[in-house]
DNA sequence: TAATAATTCCATCATATGTTGGAAGCTGGT
DNA sequence: ACCAGCTTCCAACATATGATGGAATTATTA
């Protein structure tokens, strides 16, 4: 029961797959509406009709696109999650995870845009999207701010929100953000990490020693 | 030497401001792509042509809508930064500057989608747009975080950037978090500002205190 | 090699969308 | 009552856009 999703992921070559990535690209720097399938077709290099055949309907495309994407983060968090799991202390643990998860955003900044986007851009054709993704309690958990995955806090959960939106954000916005710091491509990064770090690590240390007296 | 904009909002009753205030509403909901002209003349009660004749081309109303908004975000920050100055501690003006801001934002939500489209929407007819507002260093004055205006360090100006991004963001995703949180409207926004507050007060008390170490 | 299936393109359609000209209505002053 | 100017609407246009049928081409298989 391979979906044509997955099968589009298993062979990046393929047609199908390479009408994703571009969609993926050109999406998330104009939005559903700022994108059109024929400047798609067009950046593959295809017909229009060609994209039809395989994608059928724009918001099937774009459907296509974002669970592709949902795929991805899942699979990058766990990656990160996994990442040296012994013998770093926990703040050892954060600075890492930031790091790691800054740069593969920096690396494809059209991904953070689309989930911005997702977060309030109504489509006119469809109404909220509630396909709410679930890793927020995973990342919370990694974060040892939850006994278990299943029962974790809205103070914990309402803060990975704000750690993982400030990351999008910072990404999203380099454009418009970066001339306002006077600084070039590479010290932005640098000053993203640094300030995420500065902000989070104290919080979350701060958020297991109050959860820790509730105990 | 009035503006089209300064005239429109001295009176709100004018057809140019109420096409102004339902431009804003409809383009913070949609993007400007996705909204239309007719859905703006639909909405208002009026014929396409009147649109046009009081605001000329789409383009032209959208830059409209964002230096209001722009006008209306500084008047409001510089309102919430005059407000108690004078025997509060700082811990306590932050707070009061946090409620009041959340509260402001969340009265209109499409406010801060309009921000954050801003921040990485490309609107392919025209390239990134940068005209960046420069009230950041203001605020990071007003936080204690510079000695004077003019001379905000890169540290400070991307703290204020992370704290103004989660604040647009918990607003504009309040569809999309709050069924994550599990909560309702009411707590939603409480866990909002506790969560700002949890993570912003602590990180500006550690910022100034590093400032001084340099001093 | 012949037959079948999969893929790609050309031409086209219906609708949506930005935009405009001009007629009609309204308002205030004379 | 008349006029001038401002405002609003109706009708229309050109282009953009989503979508499709069918022919042509290429790949697959027997």
């Amino acid at each position: 029961m391979a979906s044509p999703l997955e099968k589009a992921r298993k062979n990046p070559d393929s047609m199908k797959a390479k009408i994703l990535t571009t969609a993926r690209n050109l999406f998330g720097e104009y939005g559903y509406h700022g994108t059109t399938t024929r400047m798609i077709a067009q950046k593959v290099g295809i017909d229009i009709s060609t994209l039809y055949y395989h994608w059928g309907e724009k918001k099937d495309l774009y459907d296509a696109v974002m669970a592709d994407l949902n795929h991805e983060l899942r699979q990058k968090i766990d990656e990160v999650q996994n990442m040296s799991i012994e013998g770093e202390s926990p703040t050892n643990r954060l600075e890492l995870a930031i790091d790691v998860m800054s740069d593969f955003l920096f690396s494809q900044p059209d991904s953070s845009n689309l989930i911005l986007h997702g977060y309030f851009s109504r489509t006119r054709d469809s109404g909220p999207d509630d396909e709410t993704p679930e890793y927020i309690s995973h990342i919370a958990y990694a974060m040892g701010l939850a006994m278990d995955k299943s029962s974790v806090s809205v103070e914990a959960k309402a803060l990975v929100m704000a750690v993982c939106n400030s990351i999008f954000t910072f990404v999203s916005g380099e454009n418009f953000i970066k001339p306002m710091l006077e600084v070039d491509a590479e010290q932005y990064r640098k000053v993203v990490k640094d300030t995420l770090k500065f902000i989070i690590i104290p919080a979350v240390t701060r958020a297991k020693i109050k959860k820790e007296d509730k105990n």
